[in-house]
DNA sequence: CGTGTCTTTGATAATCTTCAACACTCGTGG
DNA sequence: CCACGAGTGTTGAAGATTATCAAAGACACG
């Protein structure tokens, strides 16, 4: 739960250029190390924040992956997105002060603490870095956009088609390899994400494979077929 | 399409509270005048910006109603706001310093131009200014969390009503009445919005009716029995 | 080595979409 | 001023997709 205060360096950080801005001068990139002077890590199963609790910081994950989901008045809930290393959870905390999502642990990880206020003020005075937190949002926001043209728009197929090369291509991007993944959710939660039950998930798995689009094992899946999955997605429509 | 030119003022301008920063001083309202500098008046179904655009600003509603819509290559399409006076749209924009999606008027309609350059260097002095940037940003991704939590796990007549009632709280937030209402968007555009097709909404609508929690003329609509539509999303469940 | 969680698969049911026909509204031009 | 037509909205019947319910299998963890 607290903190671990250990001394951490952005401008030593493997992931800074998924993380932060690129183009930042090394005396800023000293300034920034002394605003993100702590690291937190969060078990598996267990919450990096919780709807309602005060908001304080953003977080840099630095090992794990996360989950972050809404919860409606009558209990139902909605996996909002999956974030991996590099990515930033907290943004939905600003406008109110509180967070108003869960961010879950969904294995052992660590994470930067960004306190807030300081971010601004230091970003008050880096232009670079009151740039790239503004690009940060907007980045999440068009994600949203792109979460709910799936959502609003595609059929389970395609939902899951796209979810699994959204997930490779953020894996390639970070050195994994770009046609085998360990899924570190559970079909619940790939269907809460996707707007499916977690049946629908798994009979959607197997049809993918059987169609020798994928090879699944539990949650180890190798991409078999790049295109003809790529190709659920375009359909080679006359553009509806 | 050029910017219209005309002096205008926010320390004027009757929308301050809802676009922004309460608790500006004088001065810093001054300083805010001299960025916002120019309107831009919209007829109805042509856009402010549109997908692929290069990004220059923020855009402030003052009068009008508008939709944003991000399209897929095969060219579906998803509503992904409506957006009345006071709201901000444009923030997709800069993340790649393009626009990635359209904004289109529903009806002839006026925006304040902030020019994002201008206003990033404000609030660099002003801190209330650069908060309140951030909220908006974040108001932003939360509502987006809202609109994935409806299409992911809401049925027809639940997303309706949430539709309807948060569409009339917005209005009466602007001084309209709380039961009465003109939409502004087709029967299309909400089915868009809200993950159906236009005869579901067609449909909900005449079953609400039907069932006396509204009147519908066209779109013309008032809402008769508020609890009830309320109903319709909490559900009185066990909460599980 | 059992227990609980997660996953798969089948049969049935509910919801929404698709296709189709027709009604209504509003603006335009004869 | 009226008629016409395009766009919009309503409604019905049939069909498709996904959800629900149920049962059994696989795996992971203690």
């Amino acid at each position: 739960m607290s903190p671990t205060t250990i001394k951490v360096a952005c401008s030593n950080c493997n992931l800074r250029e998924l993380c932060m801005p690129i183009g930042l001068s090394d005396e800023d990139l000293a300034r920034l190390d002394e605003v993100i002077t702590s690291r937190r890590k969060v078990r598996r199963k267990t919450a990096l924040f919780r709807n309602g609790e005060k908001f304080h910081a953003l977080y840099a994950i630095r090992t794990g992956v996360f989950k972050t989901c809404v919860t409606a008045e009558d209990g139902r809930d909605q996996v909002t997105g999956f974030q991996m290393a590099g990515e930033i959870v907290g943004l939905d905390g600003i406008v109110n002060d509180h967070h108003t999502c869960d961010a879950v642990a969904l294995e052992d990880a660590e994470v930067c603490v960004l306190p807030f206020d300081r971010i601004g003020e230091l970003s008050r005075e880096v232009g670079a870095l009151q740039h790239h937190l503004h690009r940060v949002m907007s980045r999440e926001i068009v994600r949203e956009h792109g979460v709910m043209l799936l959502l609003g728009t595609m059929r389970a197929e395609e939902r899951l088609a796209a979810f699994l090369l959204n997930l490779v291509q953020r894996l390639q991007a970070r050195g994994f390899s770009r046609s085998e993944l360990v899924l570190r959710m559970t079909r619940q939660e790939i269907g809460s994400y996707l707007g499916l039950k977690l049946e629908t998930v798994s009979r959607t798995f197997s049809r993918f494979a059987e169609e020798n689009m994928i090879e699944v094992h539990q949650r180890h899946v190798r991409i078999v077929d790049v295109d003809r999955l790529r190709g659920l997605l375009a359909q080679p429509g006359t553009g509806f």
